[in-house]
Order: C-alpha cells, then sequence, then structure tokens
DNA sequence: GTTAGCACTCTCTTATGTTGAGTGCTAAAC
DNA sequence: GTTTAGCACTCAACATAAGAGAGTGCTAAC
C-alpha cells in the first residue's frame, strides 16, 4: 500500500495534471512541469510500475498514462490536502448569508448556489427528515366562499399552510376559537406523539364541528407528513456541460436526466454519512446511474438530524477543492442553522 | 402572398417532412409520402418557385429543401390548423389538477409540467406581477429567542411570512393585539392605498411600540413587495437535449444557460401578450440569445393581471401541436384560477 | 403545363497516407 | 543496482483521395 516518495510524487503529478487538462500526461511532460531531478526515462520506468500496481492506466498503448479509480482513492486517502476556505472567504461568506435571510429554504438555496460556484460542479443539499419535528402554532384564517387557510409553523421556523374548504355556517370567531384549542392542546407536541391520542381528543371535544375538525385534523396531518420527506435542492447542474467527458450528448443526457429528477437523486446519493467528508469515486457509487460521476459529501446537523450536503461531478474532478468547500460550507450550515433557527 | 392550391399543400408537406425527420426533403420523397398525382419533376418545379418566392432554402446545391423562416411563418398564419387536446384529455387533466391543489404554486407547477410533458419542449409560465395584490390577513407569531414570524396572507391566496427580532420586553398578547390593529386597519386594502397612508398612521397609533411597529411595516412592505416581482416557472429544461440541432454541446450551453437563469429568461421571452395564441419564429424574436429557437406563447388572465405561458423550442417545432396545447392549457389555468381562487 | 431523361453537384462514407506524441526496451553510463 | 540516452515501434488524430448516392436543374418530348 505504501509508495516510495518518488512514486508517490510522480502519482500525484499526474493526478494534478490530468485532472486539470484531461489529456493523459507523459513522462517528458511530468519532468518538465514539475521539475524533478530524473530524466523521462526513469519516470517512465515508475509509470509502468504504477500502471502494474493498479494506480495508472494507458487508454491505449504508447498514449500518456491517465489515473484508474484505484489511483483516485489512493490520492484521496494519502496523498491529498483538503484545500478549505480562507478565513476571509468564509467572512464573506457569513456575511451574505447572514443579511435577508429570514428564510430556511433562502439558507439552503444560497448555500448550494455558492458550493456550485466555488467548485465548479454540481451541488446538492439533502434537509434532513424531521421526524420529531414540533408544533409551534396553528392558525385557521377565513378567505372568501366557504375557504380557509390552515397555517402551522413548526419550532423549527418551517411554515406550512393549506386551503381548505368549510362550512357556510361557521363564523370567524368560531375559527379562531378553534384555533385556540388546537394551540392550547398541541403545543410543543411532536408528530408521532400528536398522532397517538391528541387530535382524536380534539375531535371529540369540539364535537359539534365534526366535520370541520376532521378536516383540519387531516390537514396537520397532511402538512407534518410533508417534512417527512427529505427535501432536496440542486445547484448548477449545466456546470457538467464544461466537462470534456460529457461533451457527447447522450451521455450528457443520461446524466442530466439523473440529476433532474429530485427524487432519483434523492436516493442515488449515499445515505450513510458521517461529519466526515466521504468521496466515492466513480464504480464505488452504488447507483449504476453515476457510476461514471464521483460524490463528494459530508453530513451536517440541523434540528437535530443529519442532513446531506456535497457535490457530484467527474471523476476526473478536483477532489482536494471538492472536499475543502463541502466541509467549509457543511460547517457554516451547521453554525447558520444553530445561531438562526 | 396567396399561393396556388399545389404549391401550398407542398409547402405543407415539406414542412411537416422536415418537422419529423429534421432531414432536407426530396421532391421524390414528398410525392411518394403524400401520394401527389404529379410527377417529382413537376414538384421540383414548384419547389424552386418557392424558393425563389422565399418560403424554402437549400442547405446546400443538390440537396433537398428545408423550410425558410418565413416559410414556417406563411404555414403558421396561413396553412396550419392547431391540434387542440382532446375532451377526454382535457377532463383527465382537470381532474388531475384539481385533486389535492390546495396551493397557487402547486397549481402552476402542475400545469407547467403537463405543457412540457405534452409537447417535448421547454415550458413556461410567467405568474403576473400583482400590482394591486389585497392584504387579507396578518399574523405575528411568536417564536423562541426575541423572533417572530410575520404571515402575511393576499387575497389571491397567497402566503408570504418572514421572520423578524422582537424586543424582549414584549408579551405574546401584546402580539396578538399588534396584529389585530392591522388586521382592522389594513383589510382589504391593496399595496398602493396601503403605501400611500396606512402604515404611517398606525405607527402614530401604536407609538409606544414605535421600533416594533417600524419592523413589521418594512416587512409588511418587503413581502408585498415581493408580489411585485413576475415568477417564473420552467419545466423540461432537458427536452431540448432530443433535438437533433442541439447535438453540439456549445450550442447546448448557450441555450440551456438562458433557460436555467429565470430573469434572462424573463427578459427574453416576448412581454406583449394577448388572448390570442402569438408565435415568435427564430429572428422574429428580439432577443438575440433565442434567435435559433421559437416561442409559442399566449397570455392568461390571473388575478386581474395577465400571466403569459408557453414554450420555447427548435425553430423545426410542431407548432400546430403547440399553438394548441398552449391555448388548450392556458385555458384551464384561467378556469383552474376562476374556480379555485 | 407536365414529364422523362440525364448530366451535374455536393455531402457523406470509407480507405489510405502521414504526422507526432509517447512508449518500451536495450545497452551504456554512473 | 540505478539511471539515462537512444531508437524502433504503436496508435490516435489529422489530412487527403476516391467512390457512392441523393437530389437537383435543364432540355426536349409529350
Amino acid at each position: 500500500m505504501s509508495l516510495e516518495e518518488r512514486k508517490r510524487m510522480i502519482l500525484e503529478s499526474i493526478i494534478k495534471d490530468y485532472v486539470q487538462t484531461a489529456e493523459p500526461v507523459g513522462s517528458r511532460a511530468i519532468v518538465k512541469k514539475y521539475d524533478l531531478k530524473v530524466s523521462a526515462a526513469t519516470v517512465r520506468n515508475e509509470m509502468a510500475d504504477l500502471e502494474e500496481m493498479g494506480y495508472l492506466e494507458q487508454p491505449y498503448t504508447s498514449a500518456g498514462r491517465i489515473p484508474s479509480q484505484l489511483g483516485y482513492r489512493y490520492f484521496v486517502d494519502i496523498l491529498m490536502e483538503k484545500e478549505h476556505l480562507s478565513a476571509e472567504e468564509i467572512d464573506l461568506l457569513r456575511k451574505i448569508f447572514m443579511e435577508s435571510i429570514n428564510d430556511w429554504g433562502e439558507v439552503v438555496n444560497r448555500v448550494g448556489y455558492f458550493l456550485a460556484q466555488l467548485t465548479n460542479y454540481t451541488s446538492f443539499i439533502i434537509m434532513p427528515a424531521m421526524e420529531v419535528n414540533q408544533f409551534k402554532h396553528l392558525q385557521i384564517v377565513p378567505m372568501e366562499d366557504n375557504k380557509a387557510l390552515v397555517i402551522v409553523v413548526t419550532d423549527a421556523g418551517l411554515i406550512m399552510h393549506r386551503r381548505i374548504d368549510i362550512p357556510d355556517t361557521i363564523s370567524p370567531t368560531e375559527l379562531k376559537s378553534i384555533s385556540q384549542v388546537f394551540n392550547k392542546t398541541l403545543i410543543n407536541r411532536n408528530v408521532n406523539e400528536m398522532k397517538k391520542s391528541d387530535l382524536s381528543y380534539l375531535r371529540d371535544k369540539l364535537n359539534n364541528r365534526r366535520i370541520l375538525m376532521d378536516k383540519v385534523i387531516e390537514t396537520i396531518d397532511y402538512l407534518l407528513n410533508d417534512t417527512h420527506d427529505e427535501k432536496i435542492i440542486v445547484s448548477g447542474m449545466l456546470n457538467i456541460l464544461n466537462e470534456p467527458e460529457f461533451k457527447d450528448v447522450d451521455k450528457l443526457k443520461r446524466i442530466l436526466s439523473v440529476l433532474e429528477e429530485d427524487e432519483v437523486l434523492k436516493d442515488i446519493i449515499p445515505s450513510e454519512v458521517s461529519k466526515q467528508v466521504d468521496i466515492k469515486i466513480g464504480a464505488e457509487n452504488r447507483a449504476k446511474e453515476i457510476q461514471e460521476m464521483s460524490v463528494v459529501l459530508t453530513g451536517f446537523k440541523g434540528f437535530g438530524e443529519l442532513g446531506r450536503i456535497g457535490v457530484i461531478g467527474p471523476i476526473r474532478m478536483e477532489y482536494w477543492k471538492a472536499a475543502g468547500v463541502v466541509e467549509s460550507l457543511s460547517d457554516m450550515i451547521e453554525e447558520l442553522i444553530r445561531e438562526k433557527f
């Protein structure tokens, strides 16, 4: 597993060069560019060794070498040093995020946007499913024509709403009192507790408005269930258009249609995450749809659950930068949640 | 301007054939496919005429003919018959839209989705800017740690909210009473009226809570201003990947980056719309970014203002289908607004 | 006015060189 | 034993040429 100094140096050079140019790297090129103290012939011998060990491969006889997936793996595990955002960059971003952010979705959108911009890959953020979301406030607002709006606010700052039909015999004041009953009984309960007993209890208590109550209960259930789904935010999908490996439209189509479908993408992105940056290179991905891509991701803690944030790009990826930026922004998103919500 | 019957027939055949195959159409092919009663040579003569008149062009000497933009124009204006959705399709769609739609954004998303699916082009819906949006309800909900949530509901069913900081000396009941004052004073006022006088009047009245009032007023202003922007919903962006004219990645990149940027797209889509279906073919578009595309759109009335709905696709477009579906769905969206909101 | 016939044009495909980057191997140098 | 120069060899990439085929435009006959 462990390589001699020179082999490591050569492997690293080839990877950095190839990542930059997308062209197979020749022995002469390396010697020149990183002015090694040895001749091209020596490098050639080393490269032959590295190929035999599985770290490099040749597209065809007498072309230069390109890193194999194993080569990237070795690089990522042993050689690479993450390139984090600088303190100034972080400060700048923090300022941008802090201002005019009053809504959770907005924060996520922006972080995703910058993640894509800074790495030039496609970024994704998967918001944790909120199993134990706490109920904060309910409001029933009468609208025109037998309609009312049910607004539910959770302690995580999520606001959800849904229209319902109401009997035309009911008065606004009555609606208000119903809201109040709900609020008194349900405040600070989590969804599971709520489902168990409180809702049916409420229905009995307000027996005279049974039909309406059923509707409201159903609506709350519906709305809170909604937060059980993970939400995914994707940014910079079109960044992959810049990668030469996707100059073929069919390949592009395959990849883009995966990135476009939120549901597909959610399933495809590795789900066992920790707070470590995790890197899946090409075929290391379980899902076959992205075995020609690499994923760099990490978990972040938000509202008690673990969300996922990362980028998806070509196997020929600037892993050092991607890993650094993902880590920096993951920290930042955690911090934002802690401070603002 | 007016062509003889046979010339029209030939022009139409060429357009239909070319739209389908994306290959130049030869004289022999037409005679066979649409079995005309004349020989290929005759057709050739007619085609030469049509070319001279500007309706057809030849990619190179001795290739078949393709329609010119003028040719499409003639077709669209004179020859074409719109292919609307059938009554059954409309019924089916109406059912789909009706169920589980409780929120305006959801309706628009779905309509956009189907428009893209049914035409195989990229669909867009531009929601009207609501100049005279009416205020229905305000609610200030206390959250943890000196935070509160300001929720504004408009009569169009739009719900907007924003977090604000509040002084820690204020009590929940006090918040409620402030809400009530706002509600009493502002209900059913439109934004412009509101701005003029009421807000500052309110501030005076609640003088003891001046700072908080300023915040709330600012927030309302911010939220209502938000609806002044047109919202654009784009669906099926990737449909253009299927068109052979965009098999070149650079061209693709140019187009996709236009479609991706909401702000750019809003500006590019023709803004003078009526309830007629309008078709802009290639260079007829003002914006140079989409002069290699065609736009089929129409206006729809929603909340008193005119929104825009349509598709954007290659010049070699199935205009008859696009125009028909756009018209059908435009009617449907109007109907949905009328009935549900 | 219509049509058959035919030479002509131009793209597209396939075949054939040519070039050049880069290798692997060998033998000499360190 | 390791390193290096030298050199033949390989193979993609580019250019060029030849052939095929689709489709035209024109002419002359119907």
